[in-house]
DNA sequence: TAAATACTTAAGTCAATGCTACAGTATCAA
DNA sequence: TTGATACTGTAGCATTGACTTAAGTATTTA
């Protein structure tokens, strides 16, 4: 699947295509967490957390950074923009588009309202 | 992976993390096109392309529909706000938190211009 | 200093993915 | 009716992915 060079968006909608990870980006943005935060309200073991951390780092959605005994981890909230622009675009041609049909049926078949 | 039931975002998410499928998408953004046509810019064989169609097809990102032995397909713009909503509303929670770290640090020690 | 805490790392397992090849099945066109 | 089009469907294969268990390593706390 991914063994050609996988790019930035490759890499945050597939960390994003996991419940278990929205969920840590759900906690994450509403502040910084540590791992066991992280893991607490998940039906897995705090390793596999710690896997999916690693996971949505590499997709640069999340940085983290360890004091002591604890990492904390925080949101990267410009690759989440990122992704909410490649949508978004999508979109805008997309109703580009649709305007233009529009346009074409408004002058080849005017309503009473657009005269 | 998937193996519980699979939520609409998990499969959306999923479905947009393959740069072939973006690729797809991103051509449905500018108009319908028949499966061939999906196909042409792709580097794979026709048969995956249909394999990759039907992941879009069940994440509710496309439809489509046969006549004669043409297929063609197009966005489901719907689906598209979903996702693009998920995003926006962490986003948002983020900036919250931001908002209120700010008003926290102005009445603590604020500053000139905000007096 | 001993015990608890908060991760960290490495196997190992098993299902899901992304392909290709190959063999169809309906249209449509000459 | 013969051939070309435009898919469709399935088997097989190599990778990836999402865990768990088990065995650490630093930091704090008592």
């Amino acid at each position: 699947m991914l063994q050609y060079q996988a790019e930035p968006l490759d890499l945050a909608f597939q960390a994003l295509s996991d419940p278990g990870r929205r969920a840590m980006i759900e906690r994450l943005s509403l502040g910084p967490a540590s791992v066991s935060e992280l893991a607490k309200p998940l039906p897995m073991t705090l390793s596999a957390v710690v896997q999916h951390l690693k996971v949505l780092e590499e997709a640069g959605l999340v940085k983290s950074e360890k004091v002591g005994r604890v990492r904390t981890c925080t949101l990267e909230i410009r690759t989440m923009t990122r992704v909410e622009r490649w949508i978004a675009e999508r979109k805008r041609f997309w109703e580009q588009q649709y305007d233009q049909l529009e346009a074409y049926l408004a002058q080849a078949a005017p309503k009473e309202e657009d005269k």
